[in-house]
RNA sequence: GGCGGUAUCGUCUAGUGGCCUAGGACAGGGCCCUCUCACGGCUCAAACACGGGUUCGAUCCCCGUUACCGCUACCA
């Protein structure tokens, strides 16, 4: 019973782009590729009181920043659209009365006060409506025929409800779980169409999954309370063949405390946790994304895929074509992951030093423009192949290397004070006055050969000398060679540096 | 509360009855390299939640307890 792989990521436009959403949209993607199926993008935006402008848009942008583009849904089109599910109105509500035709879901009348009523009553803390107190309610369980047909010519508001069976035992297999089981007398009767007459996700997400001949489902942990219901549905509505399997994701959880890991923590703790920059559209709040914070997407897109999957080898490192090949079910880990920063930090600070510099330059180009400094390409190429091991994000390329083009607003004198003596101080001098217009070519070797051996025939020892030409070079203890960092700054450039950070050694 | 899920170093995890003296990675300590900071190399510390079974033998299988997570909305 092979069948065709569709797969599909269905999101609600109502927010920021989760790292457990992406997760789930790496997973479907890999899984997709590796069979040569298809990748769906739904939009669920059944709920217009937390439809959020702008949503959509964004969520396509952050699947294109990782380069894991559908190849069907609401952009590319296809043959089962559409893909909004506010398009697709009219369908559901043909499904429901077919349901209620059957005797497997009701009109329900109850106002919201009655509701919270009877949950009282019951001490319910879900709905409380369900197979045990349904026959108290007002439903055309309860009502006649005329009654029924009468309120809702009247144009009273209701619902339309799952009627749960009674006392059945539900089955079904996830692939990462296993078997799973539920007794149905102890659900209740979910609401499958709101008053409004929009599908709740329920009912939406079957008949969605069964009209796009949907064959796997990645979703999160949180849907598998709910899956008995949909297979449930599955069945009544005559599909059961073309159930889906399921593979139902751990959580990714609070760094500390408890629960699922929500944008407060990010916050709280200073990382992110949407996958790109989203500005709330009413609060105007702007939540920073991995992509804004200086991620590689690769590199992002690796760190998302060990959070609960490995090949089984001590490999870390994969790219998007290792994973579509290594990827598999049953290598995912059952438990929930606490979300480790430092551990992200780490596979970009890996991919930023492994990368060829070239992958920078456009960055690194806009970087410098936009502070008025234009330098060759080659140069800048040279700079961050000297630089780019030390950062672990993109804006730390220029925090390593600010020095390379522009003069140290100061110097750390603290630093080399305490070494600084009247032997150094010579040595500078004589260096810069005997020695400096005789390095040619200026070139990184070449300078220390010179630097070393001025150093030496004066009887002095040359790794004494480094750390105050250092700092005069760029202001502080840090950075590469520093010979490579004088062959960068040129011959006078860096002359003109010793020059006045000697004044300043001096001083005192 | 009910229902469901999960349980290995601080964290992410390997491990599918003997290869385990429980492996790797992140973070932490130390050493080496060294002109600083990194990189790299070496090294230290660090875990099978608990109690019963099953078995010649349990991290691994079963049961219970505990803890944690999720669901329990006309949200997804």
């Amino acid at each position: 019973m092979e069948r065709k792989v569709r797969v599909r990521f269905a999101p609600s436009p109502t927010g920021g782009m989760h790292l457990g959403g992406m997760r789930t949209v790496l997973y479907n993607y890999l899984f997709a590729r590796q069979h040569n199926g298809s990748f769906v993008l739904r939009i669920e935006d059944t709920d217009r009181f937390r439809y959020v402008e702008g949503a959509e848009q964004y969520i396509k942008d952050c699947l294109k920043w990782c380069g894991l583009e559908p190849d069907e849904g609401v952009e590319q089109g296809g043959e089962y659209g559409p893909y909004r599910q506010s398009d697709r109105k009219a369908l559901y509500q043909r499904y429901a009365e077919k349901l209620i035709a059957q005797g497997d879901a009701y009109y329900a009348f109850d106002t919201p006060e009655e509701l919270a009523e009877m949950r009282k009553r019951v001490k319910s803390q879900g709905s409380g409506y369900d197979q045990h107190h349904r026959l108290e309610m007002k439903n055309s369980l309860t009502l006649s025929e005329d009654e029924v047909q009468k309120l809702i010519d009247a144009g009273a508001p209701y619902v339309v409800r799952f009627k749960m069976p009674e006392a059945e035992s539900v089955y079904f297999k996830d692939l990462i779980r296993g078997e799973i089981s539920f007794e149905t007398n102890q659900l209740d009767d979910k609401v499958l169409l709101k008053k409004d007459g929009m599908p709740t996700y329920h009912l939406a997400v079957v008949v969605d999954d069964y009209l796009m001949e949907i064959s796997h489902i990645f979703r999160g942990e949180e849907w598998l309370s709910s899956t008995p219901l949909h297979v449930l549905l599955w069945e009544k509505l005559g599909w059961k063949d073309a159930l889906p399997d399921y593979a139902h994701l751990p959580l990714i959880l609070k760094p500390n405390g408890k629960g699922k890991l929500s944008k407060r923590d990010g916050d709280k703790m200073g990382f992110p946790v949407y996958a790109m920059n989203w500005k709330d559209p009413k609060t105007g709040d702007l939540t920073e994304g991995f992509k804004e914070r200086g991620f590689l997407p690769e590199a992002f897109v690796n760190m998302l895929a060990l959070l609960g999957w490995n090949d089984g080898t001590e490999q870390e490192i994969f790219s998007l074509n290792e994973l579509v090949e290594k990827f598999s079910i049953d290598r995912i880990h059952k438990g929930g992951a606490k979300f480790d920063y430092d551990r992200a930090l780490w596979f970009n600070h890996n991919y930023i030093k492994d990368c060829p510099s070239s992958e920078f330059l456009s960055y690194f180009k806009a970087l410098l423009e936009e502070k008025g400094i234009s330098v060759e390409e080659e140069k800048i190429l040279t700079i961050l192949d000297l630089i780019k091991e030390r950062c672990s994000l993109l804006p730390e390329l220029w925090e390593n290397s600010y020095y390379f083009f522009q003069r140290p607003g100061e110097w750390d004198v603290k630093g080399v004070k305490k070494k600084w003596d009247e032997e150094k101080s010579v040595f500078f001098k004589a260096l810069l006055e005997e020695e400096w217009d005789q390095i040619a070519p200026f070139e990184e070797e070449n300078i220390e050969k010179h630097i070393r051996g001025f150093a030496e025939k004066r009887g002095l020892k040359s790794g004494k000398m480094l750390l105050p030409l250092r700092v005069m070079l760029v202001g502080g203890k840090f950075g590469p060679s520093v010979f490579a960092i004088a062959e960068q700054l040129g011959k006078e450039e860096a002359k003109a540096r010793m020059e006045i950070a000697k004044a300043l050694f001096d001083e005192d």
